[in-house]
DNA sequence: TAATTAATTAGCATCTTACTAATGAAATTA
DNA sequence: TAATTTCATTAGTAAGATGCTAATTAATTA
């Protein structure tokens, strides 16, 4: 339940900056993680630090990793957010405003609201960027 | 535009609660605002002296007052509120829910987006709390 | 191994939010 | 009117989020 993590929007911004690079066949580190959140390294790294205090990173010879609890609170996120941006896409706004806006409350919601959300408008199979929603238990 | 005033979360719970007490008879006072923001009065005072700055208030005579433009700022913060509020009560999401997540989006957008979402839910007369929802140009 | 790149530490800075304690001003009441 | 009470304001402090630079240490790679 990422809302009761009590994430801040920059945690946010680096769970999704951590798992959207985890498809990659490297394992992410320091220096790609600021370049990808636009900050310098030590502000990454206390980024990561707090994630970990959290229970979401180990940060393993150098290599950010997420634990079990981080990657579940990522497809969360990740859900929660297109389903959000749907919703918004589909009611007349912009994509990409609807995007900036889900990007403020995805990581505040409840699973349970979004699943209701995400039956309502019918399952969709994708948000209005394409991506693929999937559902998580 | 409030979503291009950069008010913080707080600046914003401001407006609602100057705005909200406007229908009363008395003008707002410091101790009023102070326990409507559940804050001590010299937090209360920090955040009045940061929407003068911003142009939303005048502090006349110990009595907080909006401006021209901090009246437009409140209307269009109340209509964002309540239209995305709307929406997301109208996809199965909880009312009370539905009006936190509103509370850290409704500054943020943009009103011709909240117009177009007006529009597409078919202009509804009231929020899911029963509250009118009014059009400003 | 030497040179380069990456990670980390230490120190600092700004903004937001929020407090207490003290003081000054205004309003009420005795 | 004088005394009391309430309100507004100032000053000082604090914690947390975000972010930086400069210096050092560790790890890679050439």
């Amino acid at each position: 339940m990422i809302n009761k993590m009590e994430l801040t929007k920059k945690e946010r911004d680096t769970v999704i900056a951590v798992g959207d690079s985890g498809n990659n066949a490297f394992p992410l580190r320091l220096v790609d993680l600021s370049l990808l959140l636009k900050v310098k390294p030590p502000t990454a790294l206390n980024l990561v630090r707090r994630l970990s205090r959290k229970g979401c990173l180990k940060d393993e010879k150098g290599m950010i990793i997420f634990t079990d609890k981080g990657k579940k609170a990522y497809l969360e996120l990740v859900e929660n957010h297109r389903v959000m941006e749907t919703l918004m896409a589909s009611s007349g706004m912009d994509p990409d405003k609807a995007c900036i806006l889900s990007e403020n409350i995805d990581y505040l919601i409840d699973h349970n609201s979004v699943d209701r959300v995400f039956d309502k408008l019918g399952k969709p199979e994708s948000c209005p960027h394409g991506k693929k929603i999937e559902q998580i238990h």
